[in-house]
DNA sequence: GAGGGCATAAGATATCATCTTTAATATTTT
DNA sequence: AAAATATTAAAGATGATATCTTATGCCCTC
């Protein structure tokens, strides 16, 4: 299914607009080659076609071709290659890069803190019950490579920040559910402060003792176990995190 | 703050590109965009200029210019009006369409029934639990609408699994957290059948039952209750549906 | 394996078309 | 005559086209 002739979806009939309704010429094929996909019409790696074939086949110069393209590529949906044998293919799915794209979403959207561990919850929860029934040897080695190196930085407090959503989200990739590992990520780019001021000795070595514990559970397949365990993290995170941002989002206002 | 000043991020350095990677002029306008994002440097409606603006700042030509344009408007970052008084301004998010991107990814990365159905357990139970507890009059009345809507048109199939689709969505609503209705929105458009062949009359009656359950249980703010019947309702959903694509899987492998 | 040809995207420049807001002007109404 | 309302014109921006040069890979030959 990898040949050089490129199958675009259907034609643009001409260049006839309908009096109300003219949208850009680049956006029609964009959504022309969103729909062939959403219809099953495309696979990862079919050709679609250089710049010059797009243009020619839908009658458009090559600029709105490559304006389309850039968009499509910017969904995520086609690589673009240059040189000869290049051109634009239908991709295969980058779902991490597009977790990023929505916690920018919703950010710009100013979800609260509540909103956003409510969701944490949910996703970690059944997370770390399938991590315990799906964990491989190889992913136990790594959660264990995670809380030993926080304990080893436990007072380098941005870096043990940064290992301890490291082992969240490891527990997620563990599970061996891509849905919940994107969308862990696309909340927790959200979520996570840059730096975290009320995180003190006390409340680091409490984190790591949870986290150690979770590790125990998914090491004896305790999937029961873990659930109720991460449920309970998260619930204290929350309660340390909600206020926390109450607080920031009052301040902020005050200031301006 | 929406004066028509662009404040546009930091400078690119002339052009001089580091040796072994140098990406594309608009890419890197991209990045610097994004990152000023990340750094709250901008805010929702902020003027970014025009691409002309964007061209003379950047030292680049307009179609670069605009090149990053498109890209970061497919983002979602921006919104890109005509005219005069037009141009790029931050957009407020719209993380609904971009649930539907995340949902082309997860479809091209080719995620199997049981991770998204798992994922939709998560979601959904805890999105049943918040409604019961948060749904307002309205939010109720919605949910009894599109209920009724259903029964009364249990025969007609395609738009009895949309009416059902709706209901879910407006449980997802009613727990006013917009986190779980986008992940919701995300995994809909991968796990919704446009066709669905194993839907007998039967089965139909059924649902419909516990939709209606589902509702009192709503009405009368028993939140745990509704995260029971939910958890219970998609674990049947699942169980119905996994085999179905399974076999679809096969059947599809088996023809090509 | 090093170099050259070739196909392709990346980028620049110039020009016109089209859309949208704003302001000026004409027209009607009071 | 004054005020409200259409109409028109101008300006500023994106949309689209055409044509050119440059940078990049790929493949083939030597």
């Amino acid at each position: 299914m990898d040949t050089r002739t490129p199958h675009i979806a259907g034609r643009i009939p001409g260049r006839i607009f309908v009096p109300g309704r003219s949208a850009s010429l680049s956006s029609r094929i964009v959504d022309e080659v969103r729909a062939a996909l959403f219809d099953k019409k495309f696979q990862p790696g079919d050709f679609l076609g250089t710049e010059h074939d797009l243009a020619q086949h839908y009658g458009v110069s090559r600029i709105v071709a490559r304006d389309a393209l850039r968009t499509l590529e910017a969904l995520g949906i086609v690589e673009i290659k240059m040189g000869k044998g290049g051109g634009a293919r239908i991709a295969r799915g980058n779902p991490r890069l597009f977790a990023e794209a929505l916690a920018v979403q919703l950010d710009l959207a100013g979800v609260t803190a509540a909103e956003i561990l409510d969701a944490q919850r949910a996703i970690e929860c059944l997370g770390a019950e399938l991590a315990a029934e799906n964990a491989t040897e190889e992913d136990i080695a790594k959660l264990r490579a995670l809380v030993a190196e926080a304990e080893a930085n436990i007072d380098d407090v941005p870096r043990y920040t940064r290992l301890s959503r490291d082992f969240h989200l490891a527990v997620a990739e563990a599970s061996h559910n891509r849905v919940l590992v994107v969308q862990l990520i696309s909340i927790d780019h959200v979520s996570w402060p840059k730096r975290n001021p009320t995180l003190t000795p006390d409340v680091t070595r409490k984190v790591l003792d949870v986290h150690k514990d979770l590790l125990k559970l998914i090491e004896t397949r305790d999937n029961a176990g873990a659930r109720r365990l991460m449920d309970e993290h998260v619930k204290m995170i929350r309660a340390r995190r909600v206020p926390e941002r109450e607080r920031k989002r009052k301040t902020e206002e005050g200031c301006c």
